[in-house]
DNA sequence: TATGAATGAGGGTTCATTCAT
DNA sequence: CATGAATGAACCCTCATTCAT
């Protein structure tokens, strides 16, 4: 890469780079060197943009978790179901797309400097399903549930699903998505019928 | 500690020393010093017993899933609703203890050595849920479903709320697994009721 | 030595220390570290110009011979008898220049990385007594002689008497060629005279 | 090797295994577990024979040279032809059983503790050579030389055969030795016949 | 601002040597 | 005397980070 290109690297670039790296290699095998050269630019410029390795992954999450949350603002309000559909729908296309930043969000569990990103998405997340909940018991929708901890175990189906997909590229995204979505709403139980 | 020591110190203290310090900090970041001088030996006596870092990792998965298929395998074989009932608490349970096992294992999706021995997990456990579905479907304790692709949600959803728990340290584990099973078993829909 | 040097240290430089080094301490007593700091650059700016220690060793080999190849190309063609003189004085007289290459290339005989280079030297210069003898005989300089087992011959009497050299530091270079092309020509024997 | 052995190992055993490994892997790639496996006893008992590494190679060389000085005493008194012909055979066949020997002797000419023996066996060697040129030339089998001189040449010739063969594994034995008497006493020039 | 060569601490691993048994 | 597990310094190599140009 020539010191005369005409525009500098767009930080997007050079945080999908990371991306696609950290999320294939992990975080300690992904060298600087390696997100400068994919992304087009000297490891001194990259140190130009980011303090450090650390400040760069985070920059990423924040990229990244940005624009999932951005998508996940316009749920049909009025529908429970639907929404809720659509949040897992949502949640497991984004994965598609990002797996790499959930990989990385959820896999690395162990940079201790992602989380508190990791605990505010938590948080954000875990508000919206309440609120899906929440709605959907009051329209009688839903049975009666203890929202707070139904949220978090939807929660957590959604990532375990998203991991099982990451790690084992097992199932297709849409009908897990369905599955997910029916084993939510009916269980697996013969009464539900 | 001087380098006679009065008895070989147990690999069980090795592996544990080394499950600690993979989970907490991660693979890459765990210096063979590190686990070394946590159990008692020295880097050398460390080496003296394993062939190197991949190969104390690969052991201590092995040890720790041998450990958890064995508490599965003596599930209640006549009552699907108790056994899934009883898996899931067991694969709760069992991440309280081992969280680091589990953080390890799956988290770390990178380390592709590991990569066999989770496919094997995968399958084991996936496996075992599809028997009890299958059984509690003939028993009509559960409405028909996609068998396969049922299990591979109840496996991911139970991942995810250990993930969850490892993660966030959020809930109790007792309560948790209710809820999980609640959810499971009957989804929120309200026609469950 | 400030990190930010003003100019690149030259490979020959390098190269040079290592020969030393490998030569008076031998291959594997040799650090890299030794050879960093001698030739006054770090490990890292080592690890730069060549990709690890046997890399560094062979590139060594090459730059010697390559030097030692160019002095001799150009022998007497039509005086054998001179040109074998030259040859051997040659030798000697690289040998003490290049002492170290020839102790690190004949005496490390275990460096197996080394032996197809080695392979190549032999042959190399087998063929040029080779041709020198084989001109001598047609120009009945020389009287007819086994010409490959004698090139050999020669070729280790050489060989033989630079290690003494270099090993017991036995004697004065031009004595020394002298005296061994008398002996390859003359012989000891009373018939000679 | 269980301690019940009924006589303890042969000191000979100890010193062969080392030469063969030495020899084939060179000194500093031979492990002294090696060492004491290949003879069959342990690490310890090697260290209760020998004080260490170096200590076990001196042994082991002054083992073999003593072995070979005993071969050399008595060669023809009376024919210094005869004497210098078996002489040269002597040393090559010796080069055929002990490979080993000369090579770790001459080609690791790094090691400093080696220096004195190797000092020692060239004095005597030489000291040999020059009597047998003594001899020959008082009896004019020999033309007039300077004996010093010409002892050395041969002396670095033999030596040089003989890496020839360990390195390089060319030729044979015998027709070697032929060929070196050859070139040593009749040279190569046409005037020899 | 951009570059990329240079730095050097630090990691995994080896192995001569010791000494409790 | 014999054993062989234990020691730990030392080696090769990597890579995040810096800074002269």
């Amino acid at each position: 890469m020539n010191h005369r290109s005409f525009k500098k690297v767009p930080t997007t670039n050079i945080l999908n780079t990371a991306l696609n790296l950290f999320s294939s290699k992990g975080y300690s095998e992904t060298k600087m060197v390696e997100i400068a050269g994919g992304a087009g630019l000297s490891v001194g410029a990259l140190y130009l943009r980011f303090k450090n390795k650390e400040d760069l992954c985070l920059a990423l999450i924040k990229d990244q978790t940005t624009d999932f949350n951005e998508k996940v603002r316009n749920l049909p309000q009025d529908d429970p179901g639907k929404a809720l559909d659509k949040y897992i729908a949502l949640n497991l296309e984004c994965s598609l797309q990002k797996r790499q930043l959930l990989s990385l969000f959820f896999k690395e569990h162990n940079l201790p400097f992602l989380h508190p990103l990791r605990k505010q998405f938590f948080s954000e997340q875990h508000r919206i399903i309440a609120d899906i909940l929440t709605s959907g018991i009051k329209k009688s929708v839903f049975r009666p549930l203890d929202i707070k901890e139904t949220a978090s175990i939807i929660f957590a189906s959604i990532r375990g699903a998203v991991l099982l997909k990451i790690i084992f590229g097992i199932g297709d995204i849409k009908k897990m998505g369905d599955s997910l979505f029916d084993l939510v709403t009916h269980g697996i139980g013969k009464e539900a019928q």
